[in-house]
DNA sequence: CTGAGACTGTCAACGGTTTGACAGTTGGCG
DNA sequence: CGCCAACTGTCAAACCGTTGACAGTCTCAG
């Protein structure tokens, strides 16, 4: 079981910076949560402070508004982690999480880990690069939303989660396994509008997809016709 | 000159977590950079890494698209830290940073703040919990613009430049010198869309505005306002 | 294999924003 | 004090995405 675990934070980008021994010491004190697909795992505002790594499955980060509304930031994979409270003690998750499909969850309680980063200071360093990336993509959404047309912003979050995905991925085609309706409530748009988009990507041969998935065989070919049409 | 920089330096939340010895140390490799209203300071993408700290003024922080669109992220204050590729060397800027009044930067090479944390392993912590905290805001935004309105997008933005430029700030009116345009730009909008959402804001009493600048009389009155009409 | 539920395609009507254009206002600089 | 440049108010037309509605398609569990 300590095994188990042990694999899945070594398998997280953000805990790559600690030596193994330091893995060892926390193990012991994380939790092993299963979860079935469309479980609530944390809901926006509680105030729990705990590293969470996507152990299997995916993982949905956003959260939902009092009308129903949703909004989806992003789609985790395994290896991925977040609960970025661990490092505001106190602050309240800005967002929510929800099983995308069946999987677990590896817990580090907050004060643990906070613990070991002070007992193994040399990763510092990695940690703050780690978070700052993520700023760095969350400006990125930013700008893509104010600058960018309904096709320009469609794409390049299709791209961002390719990259996501995984950071080292060759040229080959991605496919993901969202519904028109996830990406519209990742693009604050409506079911609709994404399918117009999608269609109009389809025709010039950069997307394709069927029933609750879609692929972008060429992520370089889609990344040269966003750039070339805007900015 | 030295203690010059060195007030600007403890003026800083970002170093506070540094016990002073600690930014005496770097005072003397920190550069005074004095600017002019308008003045780019650093453009999109480029790669030097340094921590600019501002001394005095206001700093647009923003990027603009090759169409000459700008978009505008956040005004900073006297006190404010930016310049987050200093976690991540190589990284190139997300935004780049223009001057909106005279006033002046102080910059800490990258490399130096870098060895001056590593050589006070105790600030650690305080500096992740404000990257966090700045990520956390920059969700906030991204979930304001997929699920508000327009008047919501545009008086939340207008309480989150409040908060950012005095976290600390009591109930009293804050005034923003901000052009309609400038307004605009920030929210990815035009200025004739953002007369009439203020309009709109201005009839409730709930702002007040005049030539380059607007006024939010009770920031907390906005807030119940714009809490009651969505989510 | 078969049915139910989830997902998708499509359409017309509606509504809100932008576009573009121009006149009016303000503030600072000579 | 007066002019110029920057900023603002306002309007109609065009545009784009949403709303709402319904039928068609796919998948999976039984």
């Amino acid at each position: 079981m300590v095994d188990h675990v042990l694999e899945v934070l070594k398998s997280c980008s953000l805990l790559s910076g600690l030596p193994e021994a330091a893995l060892r010491e926390v193990a012991p004190l994380a939790r092993v949560r299963p979860f079935r697909a469309n479980e609530v795992l944390y809901q926006r505002g509680e105030v729990q402070s705990a590293l969470s790594v996507v152990g299997a499955g995916n993982v949905r980060i956003g959260s939902t508004n009092a009308e129903g509304r949703e909004i989806m930031l992003t789609l985790f994979e395994p290896g991925a982690w977040f609960g970025d409270t661990v490092f505001s003690p106190g602050m309240p998750r800005v967002f929510g999480a929800t099983a995308h499909t069946d999987g677990e969850l590896v817990e580090v309680p907050g004060q643990d880990y906070r613990a070991l980063l002070a007992r193994y200071p040399e990763a510092y360093p990695r940690t703050l690069d780690m978070l700052s990336r993520r700023l760095w993509s969350a400006i990125s959404i930013i700008e893509d939303n104010a600058l960018r047309d309904m096709p320009g912003r469609v794409g390049r979050r299709l791209l961002f989660l390719a990259h996501m995905h995984d950071p080292q991925r060759g040229p080959g085609p991605v496919t993901f396994k969202l519904t028109r309706e996830h990406i519209a409530n990742m693009m604050g748009m409506t079911r609709q509008g994404v399918h117009g988009v999608l269609k109009a990507l389809e025709q010039r041969g950069l997307i394709r997809f069927s029933y609750g998935r879609s692929t972008v065989p060429d992520p370089d070919a889609l990344k040269a016709y966003l750039d070339e049409r805007a900015g």
